[in-house]
DNA sequence: CACTTGACCTGTCCGC
DNA sequence: TGCGGACAGGTCAAGT
């Protein structure tokens, strides 16, 4: 599920509601949800504050002051979200059932606050996971290193994006787009999507790609990526924000999840297909596909 | 080496 | 209604 725009989404709406609250307890209802050593819980994270939330690529990062941190992926199915416990049963509560029925049978970890707050980490699939690390060691230098540029800061560039895609230059184009060393925090969608939007077949040959195609792929990763911001992300099925609200990308979305719909530029049928193994959405008509 | 496939899990949907 | 198979936002290790 989850791909920048919605950890992002995640991040903004922790920030509001569970920073500088301290971690009273944690239960794990599904022990291998933590992949880290249970007795680091006593020593780094009960009694500690949260004193920053953060994200680089699709992981999220919840800083406490003991200068640990919880690190967190979401991978396919996993979702954060806070409880107010005073609020959450009151009529006219804005999020409505869902919250109110949690736990449920998808909860793994449960994380108490000092505010009367609960966050709790839900995952049907169990591929997410949470990790306990110092603080100083998730930075780009460390554990990032492996890690791309983040497509909405300065130093990504048309430069270095050109310079990371043609180290892959027999790959198709989709499999390196979701390479998360070359841009960090595409996946299945926002790849469709951006290549929709600079008429690339998402099968093209990296080496390929002219310089046009390259720039306006450039581009329209950054304005994908900013519009599912602003919607508060995708939810094609699982995904729902910190306040447990889901997102409205789909709404806006071009090919994703719109086979045999037509295309809003031509009107052809939105086809799907398998590339790289994945789900892979675009109109036939408007991407060009790109072989040597 | 570069690239593709299978595995990790749970749930849902579709065809027979 | 039941059952098998394919598929789902991600990422590794193993295979070709």
């Amino acid at each position: 599920m989850p791909e920048l725009p919605e950890v992002e989404t995640v991040k903004n709406g922790l920030l509001n509601l569970a920073l500088g609250y301290e971690i009273t307890g944690i239960n794990l209802l599904n022990a291998n949800s933590l992949q880290s050593d249970k007795n680091i819980l006593k020593t780094f994270v009960f009694g500690s504050k949260i004193i920053n939330i953060r994200r680089r690529a699709k992981l999220l990062m919840v800083d406490l002051s003991s200068h640990y941190s919880l690190l967190i992926h979401l991978k396919m199915t996993g979702q954060i979200v806070f409880v107010d416990l005073n609020n959450r049963f009151a009529a006219g509560h804005p999020n409505d059932s869902f919250i109110n029925d949690l736990p449920d049978r998808s909860t793994r970890i449960e994380i108490m606050l000092n505010n009367n707050g609960m966050i709790f980490f839900n995952d049907q699939r169990k591929f997410g996971w949470v990790k306990i690390l110092p603080t100083i060691t998730l930075t780009d230098e460390d554990y990032f290193k492996k890690y791309g540029p983040e497509p909405l800061m300065d130093n990504f560039s048309k430069t270095n994006f050109k310079r990371n895609l043609l180290k892959h230059p027999k790959s198709k184009i989709k499999a390196v787009l979701l390479n998360q060393t070359v841009v960090a925090g595409i996946g299945n969608i926002y790849a469709d999507e951006s290549l929709f939007l600079s008429k690339i077949h998402p099968e093209s040959q990296v080496s390929s790609l002219t310089d046009k195609n390259i720039e306006s792929l450039f581009v329209s990763i950054r304005s994908v990526l900013k519009l599912s911001i602003d919607k508060g992300g995708s939810t094609a099925k699982n995904y729902i924000n910190a306040e447990g609200k889901k997102g409205s990308y789909l709404q806006f979305a071009q090919v994703f999840r719109r086979q045999d719909q037509p295309c809003f530029i031509c009107g052809l049928p939105i086809v799907k297909i398998r590339v790289a193994g994945r789900g892979t959405h675009l109109c036939l008509r408007c991407q060009k596909l790109l072989i040597e």
